[in-house]
DNA sequence: AAGTTGACTTTCG
DNA sequence: TCGAAAGCCAACT
């Protein structure tokens, strides 16, 4: 494609992540050199389903629009922090931060 | 080559 | 605290 180390980088540091934590999207653009967040994003709707797509999420802490549910889904499963809402991640306790 | 779109972020009201 | 507008980067047409 275009820009194949673009989309490896996303899916590597998206696969790095442990589980029980979540990153916001705008830092794992910075994770791989770049602030194109929305770009990111786009490389989960094609390339996500190989990867921990839930385990990336908003800077509000909201999983991806239209994937809230399977999200919450999996944040139960693995024990990630959830705001009282339960709609949401606790980022202040969720967020994963590489080395 | 130029313009539009998008699983986003941040700031102002 | 919630809502709208502007900003940024990469991919697609």
């Amino acid at each position: 494609m275009s820009e194949p180390d673009f989309v490896t980088a996303v899916l590597e540091v998206v696969a790095d992540i442990p589980p029980g934590t979540v990153m916001t999207y705008g830092d794992v653009a910075s994770t791989v050199g770049s602030r194109a967040a929305r770009a990111v994003g786009t490389v989960m709707a094609h390339y996500g389903s190989e990867v921990p797509w839930w385990r990336v999420v908003r800077a509000s802490g909201h999983p991806a629009v239209g994937h809230e549910d399977r999200a919450v889904e999996h944040y139960r499963a693995e024990g990630t922090p959830l705001t009282r809402d339960g709609q949401r991640v606790d980022l202040a306790a969720a967020r994963h931060r590489p080395v």
